[in-house]
RNA sequence: GCAGAGGUGGCGGAGUGGUUAACGCGCUGGGCUGAGGGCCCAGUCCUUAGUGGAUCGCAGGUUCGAAUCCUGUCCUCUGCACCA
């Protein structure tokens, strides 16, 4: 910088100076703490005056080691300036950041760094609490739990011995507490499933019988077990490829015990309440899809095993009206019944088949480009709706873990039975009659000779050949219909019934790290599980050195995963009185998945300091309890949740399912933890390969589009992609703090796009915005002395009309976080200002105040130049004057045929025919119309005119 | 393959039946300033320079009038994917 910058210009040091002094003072105030209406932080007048409740809401941010970049904090901004907007319209605004802590990244990094992740963890969270700060979010500073704090963690091993002792009651359709089944059990209200008395068992049979009803139950299960990252995950953090999520290791399926939380009990409510919810079609979309539920029925077909006895095949099918079309049968090679129905001469090419199959890995089983194979077992089964006898085969293309693990093959319906017919040679009889349409598209003429079609027929169509003794469906048009008839056939000749199956399993809950909440849970010496009272939690998590897991080489498949806690026999083995006196007891040494903290923080923050309950109830009913008053069907839950969508399935559908079962066993009022979700989008940066396709430092990479990028003299390709540690391409927010200020950043933030686009990072696009902020301030401030140049004159008409639309605009798109379109009118208003002799208080107040929630220590300064000693963030929000968005008299655009041709000014409220005249009596229309009369003329008053001639 | 979202100046994006292109960046010219930077003004599709013409992925259509509505088509992104 030159000597010469006055004094007091808009500088990044004149911003460093303004933001760092106004940061301190807000939390010396305590200005953005947010009352309770009871309870540790309960304040009830100030609750009341602050006005209407709005709980606003970030995706628990994860702490990394590299700290932020500026993508991070692109949804940070957005709900702080809806927050800061929404306090100065009477709200009571609920907003404030806390961390997920625990981990396997963080534990990754420990691991690298060689620090235990407890340190690396803290430093992390300072960091970001430290970069958060500096960009002047308006949070409550009292509400910034981290899950890894005991305090916290104590609440959620609490609320896992809820769903442990807790169990679903299909007829209720929730979940009761664990006591009322045995209670049901003990007075013979409800059957113990062998048939025998409840008393009549002994104590570990009961226990048996109730663990089973569990909501979180240990079970022996299939699972996928990571060697590379030395703990099983769940289905959710399997990609479809087969491998991690983190850390991208091939992930195998293994039998082992684990602990799993009943889910799927919640399945239909899942679905069912995302109805309710103010979320993304796409998001609601991804939900069901993941849940997958489908109806149809089971069906079961009869075969003869090998060795003469009778046997069931049961398969699922959503298109029980085409088993009139079923003309064979295909098992996966792992069902049960492969061995006994396999015939002696097919035996080896069967057992070829499987042990191929298993070899495979599951990425090549899923590549639906490959040729469908398969062998024949040599057995046959019969087709209970027409008693036809067909081949059964196996093939690798159905698969174990999903219905039955067997289907009926309806070639003529289904495109993969088809061309597993056709690759086998397999009868295919038509049992539908196609549109004439679909053998036009085809070119071929209509027939029901199956040999003709060249892929099977997929949709609604008249059955044909379809019908028994008892049951004919020909003629019928709709698939419904035809399910339905099926469907009641199948029942009442006790051959099927129809059914719902899910794609969604139970959630596996259990990891072999170190770094997570340990389980409240203690193994007596019969090997049952036992929850720990209250009075015993936290259990907390061992100080240790060695908390590396054990991890494989990512392909042995056949490593067994080992617990660090394991290893700490003086933790694992405890004397404890769980009230039948003392006795030896072995501790849980797996820790929580991630998704734990996660799942319920959003209630910790409403309560944070609460030692007594893991919220109050008061306190939840008042941020969260439903809405009522906005809509009828308004579950409760978060106002506003902002969020990517990343988190689609895994951390949204969990914490859904927490947060019903709390609901179920009455802890609270909401059903849903988020009534209304929003999706940001990504900031994206350029990035840069090298010739070997490594991604290089993006800041030290020199040219542009036209003629090339370079780095070192070496050529390097450009590519855009999100932000971050991988692409190389991040840019951190300390250095925009450095360059222009906080507010700056935040401005260009917002106003390159609407809060839910992606867009790309552009360093020197930064400037217009700090530019903006200069004229703000040199419209309101002497640049040489620092003094005040904002007169007490009225402002001129103009102006103020123009004022009071700003408001109107501004207000309207805020409300709709649609920051980027409020901030181009502040600027136009900014603008109109620079041209103007002085700027009139005002004007300078109001614009002041509706630029506060966009860039708030800047408005701050400015405020308080303004003769304000108090903070501006509980102002009133500029309010628009009606009479001043209509003018008296409006231009109005005069087409020819469409085409503008000229322009008239007439008054406002004038009616068509005045309107009319006015434009014919126009230069521009007796030139076009040489004297002629126009055929036809088109008034829309305040609109526009159009002569047609 | 299926589903969803989307294609607007050199760039990010406004605009969803009525004056197309708000706001910002970049670029060009001019002015102020000792240079730099900064600020201010004008311009930035074509143009024979006209109160001219074209234009919102492409091609049709509806309408007095289309970026906006409809049909087809191409492309991009996201999600799902042998799910029975």
């Amino acid at each position: 910088m030159a000597d010469d910058t006055p004094p007091f210009r808009y500088t990044a040091t004149l911003a460093d100076d303004i933001e760092l002094r106004w940061q301190d003072w807000w939390d010396e105030h305590g200005t953005f703490e947010t009352p309770n209406p009871t309870g540790p932080l309960g304040d009830a007048a100030t609750t009341q005056a602050r006005g209407e409740k709005l709980f606003v809401l970030d995706m628990f941010p994860y702490p990394s080691g590299t700290g932020l970049h500026v993508g991070h904090p692109l949804g940070f901004i957005g709900t702080d300036v809806f927050a800061r907007f929404k306090r100065m319209t009477g709200h009571n605004v609920l907003h404030t950041m806390g961390f997920d802590a625990f981990g396997l990244p963080a534990e990754q990094f420990a691991v690298e760094t060689g620090q235990h992740p407890a340190i690396t963890t803290d430093e992390n969270v300072a960091t970001y609490r430290r970069q958060l700060r500096r960009l002047g979010l308006a949070h409550d500073p009292r509400r910034g739990v981290s899950t890894t704090d005991p305090a916290y963690y104590r609440w959620t091993q609490w609320i896992f011995n809820q769903i442990f002792n807790a169990w679903y009651d299909a007829e209720a359709d929730r979940a009761r507490p664990i006591a009322e089944l045995i209670a049901e059990f003990e007075s013979g209200t409800r059957a113990v499933p062998d048939g025998r008395a409840w008393s009549a068992l002994s104590p570990g049979e009961q226990a048996d019988i109730v663990n089973d009803h569990r909501l979180a139950y240990v079970s022996e299960a299939p699972v996928n077990w990571c060697p590379g990252l030395g703990t099983v995950v769940a289905n959710e953090e399997v990609t479809a490829d087969g491998r991690s999520d983190r850390g991208n290791f091939p992930v195998f399926k293994r039998n082992m015990r684990q602990w799993m939380m009943r889910i799927t009990a919640y399945a239909d409510r899942l679905i069912d309440d995302l109805d309710v919810l103010d979320w993304s079609d796409a998001i609601k979309t991804m939900q069901r899809n993941w849940i997958g539920k489908s109806h149809g029925a089971d069906v079961d077909f009869q075969v003869t095993t090998t060795s003469g006895d009778a046997a069931t095949i049961t398969v699922f099918t959503t298109r029980p009206d085409t088993l009139f079309g079923a003309s064979f049968m295909v098992l996966s090679p792992e069902h049960p019944l492969v061995g006994e129905l396999t015939t002696p001469e097919q035996a080896t090419i069967v057992a070829d088949y499987q042990q191929a199959a298993a070899a495979k890995k599951d990425v090549d089983r899923q590549d639906e480009t490959r040729e469908k194979t398969g062998v024949f077992t040599g057995s046959y089964a019969t087709n209970p709706i027409n008693g036809e006898v067909i081949p059964v085969w196996i093939a690798d293309y159905v698969l174990m873990g999903y219905g039955t693990g067997a289907i009926m093959a309806v070639p003529c319906g289904d495109a993969r039975d088809f061309e597993f017919a056709r690759t086998f040679g397999l009868p295919i009889p038509a049992i539908q009659q196609p549109p004439d349409a679909w053998f036009e598209a085809h070119e071929i003429a209509p027939t029901l000779d199956t040999e003709q079609w060249p892929e099977a027929f997929v949709g609604d169509a008249p059955y044909v050949q379809s019908s028994n003794d008892t049951l004919d469906l020909n003629g019928i048009t709709t698939k419904d219909e035809g399910i339905a008839l099926v469907n009641a056939w199948l029942e009442s000749h006790e051959s099927g019934q129809a059914t719902i199956t899910y794609k969604l399993r139970d959630w596996l809950f259990s990891r072999q790290r170190y770094w997570g909440e340990p389980f409240p849970i203690v193994y007596d010496s019969d090997g049952r599980p036992h929850s720990l009272p209250d009075d015993m939690l936290p259990v907390e998590l061992p100080e240790t050195d060695s908390f590396s897991p054990r991890t494989f080489e990512p392909d042995d498949e056949f490593s067994n995963p080992e617990s660090p806690l394991d290893r700490l026999e003086w933790w694992v083995d405890v004397e404890l009185d769980l009230g039948d006196g003392v006795q030896r007891y072995r501790r849980d040494t797996n820790v929580m998945p991630q998704w734990a903290g996660s799942c319920w923080y959003e209630l910790r923050y409403l309560d944070p300091t609460n030692e007594n309950r893991f919220v109050g109830a008061e306190v939840e009913e008042y941020w969260m309890g439903p809405r009522t008053d906005q809509r009828p069907d308004h579950p409760g839950g978060v106002d506003l949740y902002v969020g990517g969508v990343e988190h689609a399935v895994l951390h949204l559908l969990y914490a859904r399912f927490w947060h019903k079962v709390l609901f179920d066993l009455g802890h609270l009022t909401s059903k849903e933890p988020y009534a209304r979700l929003f999706n940001q989008g990504y900031v994206q940066a350029a990035a840069y390969q090298d010739e070997r396709g490594i991604y290089v430092d993006a800041t030290k990479v020199d040219g542009n589009p036209d003629d090339g990028f370079t780095l070192d003299g070496r050529p390097v390709s450009r590519e855009w992609g999100k932000m971050g540690k991988s692409l190389k391409n991040a840019v951190s927010p300390d250095d925009m703090y450095a360059e222009y200020g906080a507010d700056t950043l935040r401005l260009y933030e917002m106003a390159t796009g609407p809060l839910d686009a992606s867009r790309p990072w552009e360093t020197r696009d930064v400037v217009g915005m700090y530019r903006f902020l200069q004229r703000l301030w040199r419209n309101l401030v002497d640049e040489d002395s620092g003094d005040l140049v904002v007169v007490d004159t009225p402002a001129d008409d103009d102006t103020i009309t123009l004022l009071h639309r700003t408001i109107d605009v501004v207000r309207t798109e805020m409300d709709a976080l649609r920051f980027n379109t409020a901030i181009a009118k502040l600027i136009e208003l900014n603008n109109h200002v620079t041209k103007l002799d002085a700027t009139p208080r005002e004007i300078a107040e109001p614009m002041v105040l509706m630029l506060a929630p966009l860039v708030p220590h800047v408005a701050e300064e400015l405020w308080a130049k303004l003769g304000h000693d108090d903070t501006l963030t509980y102002e009133g929000f500029p309010t628009a004057d009606p009479a001043r968005l209509i003018d008296d008299t409006v231009e109005v655009p005069v087409q020819i045929n469409g085409k503008l041709r000229s322009r008239i000014v007439v008054a406002t409220d004038a009616d068509q025919a005045t309107i009319e005249a006015a434009a014919l009596a126009d230069d521009a229309v007796v030139t076009a119309l040489a004297g002629g009369a126009p055929k036809k003329v088109i008034v829309v008053p305040r609109r526009m005119v159009n002569v047609v001639v």
